[in-house]
DNA sequence: ATGAAAGCGCTAACAA
DNA sequence: TTGTTAGCGCTTTCAT
C-alpha cells in the first residue's frame, strides 16, 4: 500500500487535515508546520490518492473528448491541441472514440463513463437535434464540429458558409465553370455537410454559375475511399467536373487518386480543393489547396468553455464559437489559371 | 447527488452487499431478491461510483498508452487497436502522448499519473536502457516499439530485422544497386532504426552489394519533412540512389514528394518502399510498396500483455512478442523490373 | 492555526 | 442466500 496523509500526519506529529491544508492550500498553515508536513512527504514519497480526492470531491480531473475517427488526421491535430489544453489546465484528457457509429455517439453522449468524467467535448457525426435535446446526462458538454443542434449546448466550428465560399470563390476565380461537390450526406437538416452543401450553392449562384444536381455527390463516410469512389462516380458523367470542392481533405485526396487513375491531370484538367489542411496535403502529388482551420484554437477553445462549465465560472448562456481559417493554396488548385500541360513545378 | 447503492439497497429493501453483488456477480443472488434489485436499479437509474469502486478495490480500470506522435498515422491507427482491446476487456485506454520528447517519456515511464492508470504501454523514443533500467515505478508496464532495451518488461514489436531483409530483398530482385536508407539515428545501441539499419547492411551484404556510408541517412524525426530533407540530401550525391528503403512510410512519402519535386520519377527512376502501411500510401501518387505490420495484434497483444500483469496472472517472465508482417506491393515499387531504366543523373 | 471526526460510495471479511 | 460492518484515503465541517 502507498503513502497516505494520515502516515504523512503521524511522521509529522500533525492531523490529517494539517497535511491536506499543506497539499491543497485552502487554508493557512503555519510556517513551523508546514516545514515540517513538507519534510515528511518528501522523505516518505507521498502522491495524494486520486480516488479518494475524486470521491470525495465528486470530481475526477477528466474530461473526455470523443471524435469519431482517429484514422483521420484532422481529429488527430485536433485531439493533440486538445490534450495540450487540458494538461496546462491540469487536466487529463481522455479520447473516446466512436467509429462513426450513431449508437456509440449515443452511449457517449448519454453518460458513457458519465462516472470517470467530468465533461465531454463531442465531435458528433450522426446524432439527431432529438438526439442532443433529449440528452438525460448531466454532465457538462461541448460541442464541435459541422453539424448543427440548436441544442442549448457550446459550440465551437468555424464559419463553413463562409469557408466554404471562400473556396469557391477561388475555384470561380480560376475560370472553372462545373464544380462538383464530394461529401454530402442524406440527413436534411443537420448533418456535418450541410452548411458546406449550402456555401457552394450559394458561391454558385453569386457567380451566375448552375446548379447541377448531378455534381453533388453523397458519401457515406469522410475517408479516402469515399473520395474515391465520389470521383468515379463523377467521371461516368457525360459532362464530367472541371473542378472539385471536397467536403475535407481527406476526400480531396481520393478524388485526385481517382483522377489520375482515370488519366486526368491535377489541375491541369480538373482542379481539387479540400477543408481541413491535414499535413498530408502539403507533401502530397499534387499538393493540396486547402481551407485550413485554425485546429489549435478549436481544441483549445472547447476545453475552455467545458472547462468554463465544470467549475462553475460565469459563462453566460450557451453560444457558438467561430475559430478563424485560411485558404491556403497550393497545387491541387493553384492561383494562377492553369495554362497548359506541365507539371512538376514545386513549391512548398 | 447521484443514485447510490445505498438508495437501491433500501429501495428494494435488501442490504448494500446484496445489490453490489447484483452488479458484480461475486456471490450468488436468490432469484426474487436479484429481480427485485434489479428493477429498483432500474427505476432509480443507478450506475455505480468508479471512484468509489477504485478506492476501495485499489484500481482503476484505466491503462495508458504512451506514443510519440498522434499525428503520424501509424501511432493513431494502433491507438484505435489497442483501444478496441482494452474496451472489450472492460478497460479504458487513456492516451498519452510524448511529443517525441525525453523529458516526458520519463515522466510518463516514471509515474506520471501512476494514481489514475493501473497500467502503462510505452512506446518510447528516446528512453535509453538506464532510463527504462532505473524506472522507480511500480505500475505495470508494457514496451512496444521498435527500440530495444533488454529491460524486464514485455515487449511487443515485428521482427525488423526479417522485415528490412524483405523489403531489401525486394528492391534488389526489382535490379536496384544503390540503395539508400532513410531515417537512421545517431544514437548507437537501442535507436529505433538499429534493426532496420541492420536489416539492411545484412541483404546488402547477402546480395554481395557494397555498402556505401554516404547512402545512409539519418534523421531527427519520422515524418514526411524528414524524409524530404532526407531525400534532397542524398540527391546531391554525385551518384545518386536507384532505390530507397525509408524507416518508415512517412519518411518514404516525403522521399518520394522530394523525389517529385527534382523532376525524378517513381518508380521508374527511383524505387521507394517504407514501413507500416498507413492507409495514406494505398491512395497516394504512386501508392507506396511497404511493410505492413499486424497492428492490430499489435495493439491486442500489447494490452493483452498488460492485463494479464495488472490482473496477476500467471504469466512468466518478460518476453518478447513478434507480430506478423507482410510485403505489400504497390506502384513505387512494383514486382516488375521497370523497363526504361532512365536513372541517370540528368537533373541535379 | 490546528485537531477531531464524519462521511463520500463502494467491496469484502465475517456472521447468521 | 443474505446482512452487518469496517474501512479504502481524502476533504471538510465544527471545535478548540
Amino acid at each position: 500500500m502507498a503513502v497516505s496523509l494520515k502516515d504523512i500526519a503521524k511522521r509529522a506529529g500533525v492531523s490529517q487535515a494539517t497535511v491536506s491544508n499543506v497539499v491543497n492550500g485552502y487554508r493557512p498553515v503555519g510556517e513551523a508546520t508546514r516545514a515540517r508536513v513538507q519534510e515528511a512527504i518528501d522523505e516518505l514519497g507521498y502522491t495524494p490518492n486520486l480516488s479518494a480526492r475524486h470521491l470525495r470531491r465528486g470530481r475526477t480531473g477528466i474530461i473526455a473528448l470523443a471524435i469519431p475517427e482517429l484514422n483521420n488526421p484532422y481529429f488527430a491535430e485536433l485531439a493533440a491541441a486538445a490534450i495540450r489544453a487540458a494538461t496546462e489546465r491540469g487536466y487529463t484528457l481522455l479520447l473516446d472514440y466512436t467509429d462513426g457509429d450513431r449508437d456509440k455517439e449515443l452511449l457517449v453522449a448519454d453518460g458513457f463513463r458519465a462516472q470517470i468524467i467530468d465533461g465531454l467535448i463531442l465531435s458528433a457525426v450522426h446524432l439527431t437535434r432529438d438526439d442532443i435535446a433529449g440528452r438525460t446526462s448531466e454532465t457538462p458538454m461541448v460541442l464541435v464540429g459541422e453539424a448543427i443542434y440548436h441544442a442549448p449546448y457550446d459550440h465551437v466550428v468555424i464559419d463553413n458558409l463562409a469557408a466554404s465560399r471562400e473556396a469557391m470563390r477561388h475555384l470561380i476565380a480560376l475560370g472553372r465553370r462545373r464544380i462538383a461537390f464530394i461529401g454530402a450526406h442524406i440527413e436534411a437538416d443537420r448533418a456535418p455537410s450541410l452548411l458546406r452543401l449550402r456555401g457552394y450553392t450559394e458561391a454558385l449562384a453569386a457567380a451566375g454559375l448552375p446548379f447541377d444536381p448531378d455534381l453533388t455527390v453523397t458519401t457515406s463516410g469522410f475517408g479516402r475511399g469515399d473520395g474515391a469512389a465520389g470521383m468515379r462516380a463523377l467521371l461516368t458523367l457525360a459532362q464530367p467536373p472541371d473542378a472539385v470542392f471536397a467536403f475535407n481533405d481527406l476526400i480531396a485526396l481520393g478524388a485526385i487518386r481517382a483522377l489520375h487513375d482515370h488519366g486526368l491531370r491535377v489541375p491541369d484538367d480538373v482542379s481539387v480543393i479540400g477543408i481541413d489542411d491535414v499535413e498530408e496535403g502539403r507533401f502530397s502529388i499534387p499538393t493540396l489547396t486547402t481551407i485550413s482551420p485554425d485546429k489549435e484554437m478549436i481544441g483549445r477553445l472547447a476545453v475552455e468553455k467545458l472547462l468554463d462549465r465544470i467549475e462553475g465560472r460565469p459563462a453566460g448562456p450557451p453560444a457558438a464559437f467561430q475559430p478563424p481559417f485560411r485558404l491556403v493554396v497550393r497545387e491541387s488548385a493553384p492561383s494562377t489559371v492553369p495554362r497548359q500541360a506541365s507539371s512538376s513545378s514545386s513549391s512548398s
